[in-house]
DNA sequence: ATAGGATTCAAACGAACGTTTGATTCAAGC
DNA sequence: GCTTGAATCAAACGTTCGTTTGAATCCTAT
């Protein structure tokens, strides 16, 4: 089979690159010549397997994507069993929400942390080739999780819960996306290796949060 | 006055429009071409007002994010001289934060949109320029709020502390760059115009979680 | 009025971009 | 052993990029 082996080499390469560049550089800024040079190619070969660079950009995006959604899935669905009728704890939801990505995003050495980066960016990415490619993947997990948080949660509005949603998205996506932010702000500190310390502290985190008193706080200056 | 006033009208028309593609397209999506055609006059101007197209967003940053910043301070002081010799509430802390950028970005018609969008993309973008003027700018905000963060949460090991100021800094900076992607998730519920119900929102579901207990959760499965 | 610096303009510069082309290489099928 | 089709290659395509140039225009101060 070498044949077949020699074009996933080149493929994979392709992909390998192009991940790495665009979570360096960005898409504007992963230039194809860059790309196909880091694979070790050149410029026809990345347009023979993908076309073009949104299509190769689509790939990156779903290449990793799609385990990472299906692995939040199936988190759920065992929290779900696990709490027999009842709504499963507020904390096996966050845990099945942020820690797949987050996981997945850290442990691998160099292409986890990469992917991590794009998909936390790529959510308020001006070029949509991204966030539709991500969002599209994201869909199925939305509707999923939306469901079995207000179910967990029955009595915020549900006005509420999704800004929460929301807002726990946005802590999520710039933690996998700022691993370099931080550790350039204080990096001296912290340590961006410990996956499963950053895990559970977005747990503990988010779940205090979600969980929030409604109306502790009566409106500060207007009612 | 009026050679001062064309020049500050060329100056003004660049940075509004510079501001403006940067939000939509992204800073290498934002061609000078296309930013000198929006603000009615051509290259040369931008190249002669402001040199290179990374001063110009440089100034872009600069321009808003200064009185961003010190409108947090002032009200970081307003709050530390409210509370006298104790430690201010820790909604007041949050409400300080994430008030002023979110107010800011979200109430003027269209600037402040625009300016928001490129602050929460900034700090997790590819390109060193706009992180490091964002950076630069809040340096002295960010000593300021840990210290006072840390006086207010006292039982919280700097670590956490640190941790979970990032991930309120990602919920305040996903929600402030991704305007247009929760209208298109679910703009059918929620409304983004009102400015102060998300900063209350945003506070009482940060203030929570800055405040979540630190073991509740006994760490899942390996201690 | 007029000199002189500040500002704007159309036009062009070289470089880098994504994509395409046509020849070349390589392994498998008859 | 020759053909076939997939895969790779160097080279070039036209376009767009940020920046520069040199002349033209506009105010201000003499």
């Amino acid at each position: 089979m070498p044949a077949t082996a020699v074009v996933q080499d080149t493929k994979l390469s392709l992909l390998d690159a192009a991940e790495a560049l665009i979570a360096e550089h960005g898409l504007a800024g992963a230039s194809m010549r860059a790309i196909t040079s880091r694979a070790g190619t050149n410029l026809a070969a990345a347009n023979y397997h993908f076309g073009t660079k949104e299509e190769l950009a689509r790939a990156v995006i779903a290449r990793h994507f799609g385990p990472v959604n299906a692995e939040r899935l199936r988190l759920l669905d065992e929290a779900e069993r696990e709490a027999g009728v009842g709504a499963p704890r507020l904390e096996s939801l966050v845990r099945a929400f942020v820690g797949p990505v987050v996981r997945f995003g850290q442990e691998l050495p160099d292409r986890g942390r990469h992917f991590a980066q794009i998909c936390g960016r790529a959510m308020t990415q001006p070029e949509p080739v991204l966030r539709e490619s991500l969002l599209g993947e994201l869909a199925e997990a939305i509707r999923r999780f939306r469901a079995a948080f207000t179910r967990a949660l029955p009595d915020l509005p549900i006005e509420e819960l999704l800004w929460r949603i929301h807002f726990m998205v946005g802590a999520m996506a710039h933690t996998i996306a700022g691993t370099q932010l931080i550790e350039e702000v204080h990096g001296d500190v912290l340590d961006t290796r410990d996956v499963d310390g950053i895990v559970e502290r977005m747990v503990r985190f988010l779940s205090a949060a979600l969980a929030a008193p409604i109306s502790e706080t009566p409106a500060p200056e207007k009612g």
